[in-house]
RNA sequence: CGGGGUGUAGCGCAGCCUGGUAGCGCGCAUCGUUCGGGACGAUGAGGUCCCGGGUUCAAAUCCCGGCACCCCGACCA
């Protein structure tokens, strides 16, 4: 395809409101624009980048037996009112009412719409197992849209949904797609982590992400190199380390002497600002936190050099929970924020104490089910707040001076121990491109999706749930490989195989080798980019070099000699060649190239 | 929803504090010179200064209200 024929408003200067890199030089490359907050334009460039992924992805998804076809995503509000996320969902649903007065949505994911299909047509353990997909539009009003196309108001997803008479066979179901998502990223050219994720505290099910490492993602995810754990920070569990020096504190196993004492603390508040006035590691503090799980208080504990992670503590109380108000904590406790602790509540209050397991005293761990590692040596005695305005307690000792629940509720982090080998997990951070999840028989039974088994039994259908952003490997992958002069794209989803650049577009025998190369390449099969525009040669290097395709060839002065250049955008040698062997020289470069 | 910031030519910005002629760079148009790493000169087009209200002889500038967009946090099938 020649420039001159293409719309490829390549930009100079990085746009202002651009954060992430591949933000910026989506932009710059001409291959998106903003249309509003979180509301991309797909401009030629970009779309044709989002094709060669949506393509890999078809066939991937073809490839396991799954069928493709199209949902709408304008929905009547009762099918949501069926599963009850019509209710459950709350301000990122885009909602709107049809010239009658009746609700309706925008799709923010397919469900129930494929659970009403299924419902309707499948009937027979016979018609099982189907996989599903689409690629289409999801609407979700994101509170916060940003980094470019990473998180938006409007996206293309590819969702596929399987349906199963039986666990065994979602087992399967789940099995092929991971199979088929390890293809379309190796393919894709990006680097993944597939790792335990939160299914949301309605499922409990299980589910996995895939996490493609950025700074510009908004996930992070503990891995363990020894042994292969992978999960989001939101559901991982570890082995609370950083205890340094508190060891001594661990020897003895006698009982402390005396009740916990009172110590002035005036405008005390933090962890910081405690363990400075008393002269305790922040280790040695119990930090405690109240939130509101619906309409209740909860104090949640953890220590002090550790930090609660909010979707575990939603997990464990089965509830979504907020930080409490300044009131709300004093209502609770008796006492001012900065002051409160788990000793000396209200007499019948009825706070609910959950504490981290990292607090668990170390008589108590072990042997219990389902205990999550705690700390590998943790201090006897805790300063804690007293519950009275500019007041801590120091000699605080768990299960003698207060009796809490304990859950995982610690965020991990880099450093604790694995808890499956122990070894020291590593944190990265990540763009979530996909994600996987058993939904069982969530949908199927509230939308009744049942099917008859050989028994003439009426069964729900076992669904699973499995979802792509095609846009957001597009963004990892600008993320994960550009250099100063702009994007590298893996070759398999750049938006042109060879960018093939005239320097002198007015001198006869370069037009005429570039269109010979032109149709020679095109007639093998590559997908070229023909830079015909009349503009100065630095101006075209830079733009070619921006738009990143894998493979230039360069038609310039000695084309009257039927040379032309070649080099890859990785990078490596500028070699030049005879222009009638460009073909097997692209060839070559293409098989080098990742 | 809390906190912070920005809104002036297509893009990036200055001007605002201290009210009075709207400016710079890039881009764009025409002509000429250039032509292997984002050229140079000349000429030119292009503005509801986010919107509404107020103060004032006079508002891009000061005051009030609103909107949009960005960043941090919260939130995130």
């Amino acid at each position: 395809m020649r420039a001159t024929a293409l719309f490829m408003p390549t930009v100079k200067e990085d746009p202002a409101d651009a954060e992430a890199v591949s933000h910026k030089l989506m932009v710059r490359g001409g291959f998106v624009r903003q249309f509003a907050s979180g509301i991309y334009v797909m401009l030629p460039l970009g779309w044709r980048v989002m094709q060669r992924i949506c393509r890999i992805i078809r066939e991937e998804m073809d490839g396991i037996g799954a069928l493709e076809l199209s949902m709408p995503t304008l929905h009547p509000a009762d099918v949501w009112q069926a599963s009850g996320r019509y209710d459950a969902i709350g301000q990122e649903m885009f909602r709107l009412q049809d010239r009658g007065g009746r609700d309706m949505v925008l799709a923010m994911t397919h469900e129930e719409v494929f659970t009403w299909l299924a419902s309707r047509e499948l009937r027979s353990y016979r018609d099982l197992p189907q996989i599903w997909y689409q690629l289409q539009l999801k609407f979700r009003d994101e509170p916060r849209p940003k980094g470019g196309v990473l998180r938006v108001r409007e996206f293309l997803m590819k969702d596929s949904y399987s349906f199963d008479l039986d666990d065994a066979g979602l087992e399967e179901s789940y099995a092929k797609h991971i199979g088929a998502y390890d293809h379309i990223f190796q393919r894709c050219g990006i680097d993944i982590y597939r790792v335990e994720s939160d299914s949301g505290f309605m499922g409990g099910a299980q589910a996995h992400e895939y996490i493609s490492p950025s700074p510009a993602g908004e996930d992070r995810i503990a891995l363990c190199e020894a042994c292969g754990y992978a999960a989001n920070v939101e559901l991982a569990r570890s082995v609370a380390g950083g205890t340094d020096g508190l060891e001594a504190l661990l020897k003895s196993d006698e009982e402390p002497e005396g009740p916990p004492r009172e110590v002035a603390t005036p405008e005390t508040r933090t962890i910081d600002e405690v363990s400075g006035l008393l002269g305790v590691l922040p280790a040695a503090i119990i930090k405690a936190l109240v939130y509101m799980a619906g309409d209740q208080p909860v104090m949640a504990l953890v220590r002090g050099d550790h930090d609660l992670h909010e979707s575990k503590l939603a997990r464990y109380l089965r509830s979504e929970v907020r930080a409490a108000l300044p009131e709300e904590v004093l209502a609770a406790t008796g006492c001012e924020v900065g002051f409160v602790g788990p000793v000396g509540l209200p007499e019948g209050g009825r706070l609910r104490v959950v504490a981290d397991e990292s607090l668990r005293p170390a008589t108590q761990c072990g042997g219990e089910d389902g205990a999550t590692p705690g700390s590998l040596a943790r201090p006897r005695e805790y300063a804690a707040g007293a519950n009275k305005p500019h007041t801590h307690l120091v000699g605080v000792v768990v299960g003698r001076d207060f009796q809490p629940e304990f859950a995982d509720l610690r965020e991990a982090r880099a450093g604790d121990g694995c808890p499956q080998c122990g070894q020291p997990l590593r944190i990265e951070q990540g763009i979530e491109v996909a994600n996987i999840f058993k939904l069982g028989t969530k949908y199927s039974t509230p939308l009744g999706a049942t099917v008859l088994d050989e028994g003439g039994k009426e069964r729900p259908i076992v669904m699973g749930s499995y979802g792509i952003g095609p846009a957001r490997i597009a963004a990892a992958a600008v993320e994960q490989s550009n250099d100063e002069r702009g994007i590298v794209w893996p070759k398999a989803i750049a938006p042109f195989d060879v960018h093939l650049v005239q320097v002198q577009v007015k001198d006869a025998a370069q037009s005429e080798v570039a269109a010979a190369v032109h149709d020679a390449l095109s007639a093998e099969g590559w997908e070229v980019l023909w830079d015909d525009r009349d503009e100065r040669p630095g101006f075209k290097f830079a733009d070619a070099e921006l738009i990143g395709c894998p493979v230039r060839v360069t038609v310039g002065k000695k084309a009257a000699q039927g040379v032309v250049e070649i080099e890859a955008r990785r990078g490596g040698a500028r070699e030049e060649i005879p222009a009638v062997d460009c073909g097997s020289h692209v060839r070559r470069l293409w098989e080098a190239a990742s």
